[in-house]
DNA sequence: CCGCGTAGTGCCAGTGACTGACACTACGAA
DNA sequence: TTCGTAGTGTCAGTCACTGGCACTACGCGG
């Protein structure tokens, strides 16, 4: 029953979720996920190029949101401001799915092989933004610097926002950000 | 035969980069490894948890190193100037292992799932690194923070060292440390 | 209404990574 | 010599993943 085969894809990635969730990442087999989803084990691999990728498949949506978002800033920013326009729009996007994501993020956290993988698509992530600071004319050294260091702050505040979700992730955000202007600011004695 | 057990390790470890450089690591079988290597398949998986951690084998004792350096360092440091010190050990480290560390890396380079496997092994690392920082009394989320930007720093000194070895990586990390200074204090504006 | 191409799927056989269980052998200590 | 232990070989088995081929729903032009 070929459907419009993006509804099969959402039943795989709903059924998969639910069973790491419930069994564990190891214990799941993609045969038991193809059941649940009602199609078969061929099918998941029709549509996911393995058993963990399936967890991902939002990662480019937000990667692209984020490269626009750089794009789209205005003349004269420096780097990290415009990154961090960028941060502030993928923080939109994870409240936006929160329902979702956050069942995630709890599998992912708690599966070796997954976290492994999420490291993976955060490379592509900050390499991507990389690429477009350079778009913007940053320098080539710079841009990838400021990549990854900024992407590596901005992924300590949304922790900091996990755990203590009373103020906003902007907040988070700038206190990160200034918690390392310190840190450069003051070595190099 | 038993042997040491130790040798067998060994063996394996140079076994799989041959055959990696070779063939490339998609084409080359754990059963072929542990053929030259003069063992069996099953001894392989005794020795490395899988056929990606042969290679890495060695990454625990940088870590090692680059704690006890963090650990041994005076006090009244700021957070980057430890961790500054740790980075310089590792790259005396990398230098003196460089025969074998330059065609690993070169392998791990162009197999997507070593290089997975690497930034696994570098979240370690800075993890380990954060919680040597922390042991200095630095802030729960300041080491953590520092740990991450810093180890992303270094990382780019030592790519441009690699591109530029004219320099010594001590010039790079100088600069590449110079560089993310004025990224965080121009921003903010 | 009928062929017809295409995309999505099922089925099946096969490879290869990895595991558990058990037996065997070298080697050091008692 | 005896015995414990660590390292290994052997074998059977599970499961992720792939290639090949046939089938079926759907859209489109005739």
């Amino acid at each position: 029953m070929p459907r419009s085969g993006e509804e099969a894809r959402r039943r795989l990635q709903q059924a998969a979720l639910e069973l790491y969730g419930e069994r564990g990442f190891d214990r799941t087999t993609t045969a038991e996920i193809a059941a649940r989803a009602g199609v078969t084990e061929r099918t998941f691999f029709r549509h996911f190029s393995d058993k963990r990728e399936v967890l991902f498949g939002g990662e480019a949506d937000l990667r692209d949101a984020m490269v626009r978002e750089v794009a789209a800033a205005p003349d004269g920013l420096e780097p990290f401001d415009v990154l961090l326009r960028a941060f502030r729009k993928a923080g939109e996007i994870l409240e936006r799915n929160r329902p979702f994501s956050e069942p995630r993020l709890a599998v992912i956290a708690a599966t070796p092989a997954l976290r492994e993988r999420e490291l993976a698509k955060h490379a592509y992530l900050t390499e991507a933004l990389a690429e477009a600071l350079r778009r913007r004319g940053v320098g080539e050294r710079l841009a990838g610097l400021a990549a990854q260091t900024g992407w590596a702050t901005c992924h300590h505040a949304v922790q900091a926002w996990l755990d203590d979700s009373s103020r906003a992730l902007d907040e988070h955000l700038d206190e990160t950000f200034a918690d390392l202007r310190g840190l450069t600011a003051e070595a190099g004695a």
